[in-house]
DNA sequence: TGATTAAATGATATGTTATATCATCACTTA
DNA sequence: TAAGTGATGATATAACATATCATTTAATCA
């Protein structure tokens, strides 16, 4: 049964556990376009990570979608910005080391994923999902995910990583 | 972009609304083995739905595994028990149609199913999963799914399917 | 600088999860 | 018994994910 393995692009331990302390307030920054792509850089490099021209345009590519986008979406995308035909391979061993570094996210539900929009800090964000637009928003109240992880915890369990995603239809489609 | 979608086999629109309303408190019977599988036959022929052999034999296999099962690992498992080859597509079918009917649940993390322990009510259970060994908790606690509804309109967002899981490791396990 | 090693990417194959479509079977009812 | 409906069978294919080995690129150091 291979469904019970933890998929392998899931986020670091390291980075988990960072996440899974308590966090209080911060003043944390949300960035955006360029400026995303910079800091993405900025935190991949000072996790002694290279920032090549294929993490780059991977990272572009993934963030030009602006919502939960699929590997072989991905794949696509880099094939054209290319010319050259990237397959999903090489995307899916990008996007794992995205995720395990915290510069993007996996949608569970829908099997794809977006950008971090703040790849510096550790949040376990909500995430709503427009099933119409297919647009997502992510909310940073940390107070919820704090509780889940404290009710896994009450049961004995020892959590790793909270999934909080809410299915419905965003404000412009309803 | 297939990803956006919401999957064919999530709950069906009249069963997610009952789960969105405030529920209050309420004597909820959790069942097991034979008595949820009679639970489940009552539910689903309420629901105006024939419980025909095929379909009981895709729950009873389903609910034997104990933990989140894939489509293909209860094709299997049916095919044993039947001693003739069922193949995904008719097990995708009846696992949407116990999925739409509240007699499973999807986790989405895993791709995989789990019986429903109270499919006669509505709960947005909290699900645990061990990375280790497989096993599933599930906690009813509504409060936090309450908390995650509330949280979602508050941002304008229409809720339909709330999706809250841990990955980490059970008591078991670490 | 050139040889050595490690990291990243390319190429290919295959495994796993999910859906689409049309045929057939069984049951109901006119 | 013919027509209609719901369930299942059979087959094909789409979509998502990983494994493995070859090749290229980058970093290290003699």
């Amino acid at each position: 049964m291979s469904s019970l393995k933890p998929r392998s692009h899931w986020l670091a331990e390291e980075v988990a556990n960072a996440y899974l302390q308590s966090m209080g307030e911060h003043n944390h920054q949300l960035h955006k376009g360029e400026a995303l792509a910079k800091e993405a850089q900025r935190v991949l490099t000072e996790a002694g990570q290279q920032w090549t021209d294929m993490r780059a345009e991977v990272y572009a590519a993934l963030d030009g979608f602006g919502r939960p986008a699929s590997a072989y979406d991905v794949a696509d995308a880099v094939t054209k910005s290319r010319g050259k035909t990237v397959v999903a391979n090489s995307i899916y061993r990008i996007l794992d080391l995205f995720v395990a570094s915290n510069l993007a996210i996996r949608i569970e539900s829908a099997n794809a994923f977006i950008t971090n929009p703040h790849p510096d800090c550790a949040h376990n964000c909500v995430f709503l999902i427009c099933d119409d637009c297919g647009c997502i928003t992510h909310i940073d109240d940390d107070t919820l995910s704090d509780s889940v992880i404290k009710l896994a915890k009450t049961s004995g369990f020892n959590p790793r990583r909270p999934i909080i995603e809410v299915r419905g239809t965003c404000g412009s489609c309803h």
